[in-house]
DNA sequence: GGGTATTTGTCCGTATGTATG
DNA sequence: TCATACATACGGACAAATACC
């Protein structure tokens, strides 16, 4: 038979196996399934209601005792005849449903940061978390090693070499808080006096948090392939900042050509050096994906950057670099001094959801989460061809548009703020005083809205740009 | 292919499908396994490892269904090529040498950092831990505020008032990993241009982080009251380091009347700032404790510097401080742009662990475990009054230990050695190059040794001592 | 060369232990 | 103590490919 589709409410205090006992009997009792029709198996079902077997289990036993299916051994459920059953209508009882009443300007928020609200693998995090705790190791609440657990770094190491093709040994891997504690670690190691060339719109909180350290931030342009290396030559930057795998905010990813220019310029001096931030790497949505630049550097003059903000959530505050050999020398004079950042537990958690294949069924279902989404709202806005394009679409979990209709970006960030959704003008990710990023779009982040919201939000937003009148 | 002999282990709480998974997937990232393989058969496998089929099965689908198989069916499961990534060597990491054997050499370690290895309030923190990730907010795993999360900072400034006297809103909190990290973070407020002024010996950690991040940290002599502000007044330091509640390594607690001097010497001028390391306030044994400094601070020239580490566990990486006025405003302005770098939910359970008193009842427990250790070791070691005498008994988890007899202190930590024991002379808390601290003393940290162990490492103290001839 | 036994992945229902409230 | 939910492990049945007589 068919999928059924039952919606069910893990936060309901109605049991989850009595939803789905409902829903068949229903089903049944309805004539929709039709007696002799055999139900998906307990693992189909539970694999396609994201519950436990045994929870299906359950639910067929119960429809089994009433009479309503019956089980032939290594075969499977069927459904049976209805006639000599009495049964009742029974009527469930409206619940109302509780509305938060949101006090916020905005009903929708295209955010390009954030995750899915469903998405923490709440389940896995729990139980690995508790088995850690549960080991009762003494040494695990002392001081660990500045640069991080050896067996995390280890299984960060693999994962990275088979993932993201990143070429390192556990001994490269510093564990930090978060990328901006690493990019102050990074300074501190390079004795801060670097002068760093970003892009042009860039990743501004790191830019900022450079600036903040006091460092030399250059705004270097760009063109569709990523930073221009000539320019950056130019530029007398000894550190570059890119995301080659996919650029914030205009989502380019880089080819292999420009890497491998870039690449050469740092190898042309002993204190040049390219910090990698493999941001957004985890979501592709076409073709496959291109391994780091670290991977191609023969030079060691890259620092990879990477977080689990992204791909776990941001909250988590897990991130990691990999340094090359030249600056592991430094790290281990200097670096070591400063006490790892984060917390032994959560580092002991993270290695099990890596160890434990965890990391990437997560991901494998994330993608898919967000593949949907985008594939939404990528539908949705191609079919507003008369008012804009869409670029940056091949990864990531934001959208760039660019509008055809002469609106420009402010007034396509008013409009929608005007109908209650939130968008975010690209000019907020020029550094400032760099205005030579001259086009105007608006970023559409989804990663933190639901699908249904996002239907209703790409509606609204229709309407919003369409109208004609100037608001 | 061959048998794979993977070594099952029944007893371990790993599932068996997820260590025969394990094993074979490190086997093909390792490249052991070569792509286009033929793994054997679920029976062959179930019967070599004496399980079910299906444990196998389970196996088998969680390396599908990550990529690193494929099935044919009815022939058998084929190992898939990393596709799409570039393979490069990857260089196995040879194992390092075991460095335990060092340490392994000594039986008993008098360690002055750590915690006691059953101190770690395990049954409670798992509880909290689990409900905190039972509530499934989603805006638990957002990114939340640089500072922390004002809940966690409320409570913690509810805390700091009535058990530490300290003077603050939760505005005034910023919460960071380590006390590393907030000197960095310090350093970035104070655009990186201080001289600071530390006690002679101090803790070292502290004042080479400062100096690696660029700052003069100037050496500054104390007396039995700790700091000398004359000294300090001359030195032309602006910032002055202290840890007025217990200082490290002396132990000396620094009387009211220094504290005053201390707090008009910053009051002299704007750019004046004490930091005030509360290190070790929780552990006292006798009188009532002094308030933090911090509190008699009218001029807003005092940030408090506070931890977890020692009160709960060094590992959980969880510390804040307490911005004066005039550098909270520095802070909304530079600070801000550094996401905070503990992670939410681990904020959530101090939190709780706040709340629900069991940071009170934590702390009152280990306060007995350690004042019982604390007066043991008291015990014996004034029974070797021939020997040495004690200092800095009042507070903290170390004893100060001074010779009598002529022993230097390199003799003692060298016959120490000799027996196995492990002790810290107080030497190696000078800052390098700064020898102004005439005296000699060994350091006996008794945190992380249990009280029968301690039994025989003063036992055997007592004998390396004793022993006339030299060594 | 055609039939048969074996091997194989796949799918199935079932039983048990354990965490949690 | 009991209900709920989940994870783990078991072994039987099936159909297609393959090896063997």
């Amino acid at each position: 038979m068919q999928e059924l589709a039952i919606s069910l409410n893990t936060k309901s205090h109605k049991p989850l196996y009595e939803q789905i006992y409902q829903h068949i009997r229903e089903e049944i009792q309805n004539g929709r399934i039709p007696a002799g029709e055999k139900l998906p198996s307990s693992r189909r079902m539970s694999a396609n209601l994201q519950v436990s077997r045994s929870t299906v289990d359950l639910a067929y036993e119960q429809l089994l005792s009433e009479g309503y299916i019956e089980s032939v051994p290594y075969k499977g459920y069927y459904v049976c005849s209805l006639e000599g059953l009495c049964h009742m209508e029974f009527k469930e009882p409206e619940k109302k449903e509780r509305r938060q009443s949101r006090e916020e300007r905005y009903r929708y928020d295209f955010a390009v940061s954030g995750i899915d609200p469903d998405g923490f693998p709440y389940n896995i995090w729990r139980k690995i978390s508790r088995e850690v705790l549960s080991e009762e190791d003494p040494q695990l609440f002392q001081l660990g090693e500045p640069q991080g657990e050896p067996g995390f770094r280890e299984a960060l190491s693999d994962y990275l070499h088979y993932a993201r093709g990143v070429n390192c040994t556990p001994e490269q891997i510093v564990v930090g808080a978060g990328n901006d504690y690493l990019l102050l670690l990074l300074h501190v190691l390079m004795n801060g006096s670097s002068r760093i060339a970003m892009e042009n719109p860039t990743y501004c909180t790191a830019g900022h948090c450079l600036e903040a350290m006091g460092c030399d931030v250059i705004s270097v342009g760009m063109d569709e392939s990523g930073m221009l290396v000539e320019e950056l030559e130019k530029s007398g930057a000894d550190v570059a900042y890119v995301m080659p795998s996919h650029q914030f905010p205009t989502g380019i990813v880089m080819p292999l050509r420009r890497r491998m220019k870039l690449l050469s310029w740092a190898a042309k001096a002993e204190d040049r050096y390219i910090i990698e931030d493999d941001y957004d790497s985890e979501f592709r949505y076409k073709g496959k994906p291109i391994p780091a630049l670290q991977g191609f550097d023969t030079a060691g003059r890259v620092i990879y950057l990477g977080t689990f903000s992204k791909s776990i959530a941001p909250s988590i505050r897990i991130s990691y670099m990999v340094l090359p050999m030249g600056l592991l020398e430094i790290y281990r004079r200097k670096g070591i001094l400063f006490s790892v950042t984060v917390s032994r537990v959560d580092q002991k958690i993270m290695e099990e959801f890596l160890r434990g294949g965890h990391f990437e069924r997560h991901l494998n279902r994330m993608r898919a989460v967000y593949k949907a989404k985008h594939d939404l709202m990528l539908g949705r806005l191609r079919k507003m061809e008369k008012i804009c394009r869409v670029s940056g679409e091949q990864a990531g979990v934001h959208l760039v548009v660019h509008f055809v209709n002469g609106m420009t970006e402010q007034e396509a960030v008013r409009r929608a703020a005007g109908s209650g959704i939130r968008v975010y003008g690209i000019s907020r990710y020029r550094m400032e005083g760099q205005k030579r990023y001259e086009g105007e779009a608006v970023l559409l982040g989804y990663s933190t809205l639901r699908l249904d919201e996002l239907e209703r939000a790409a509606d609204a937003l229709e309407q919003a740009w369409s109208d004609n009148k100037k608001v």
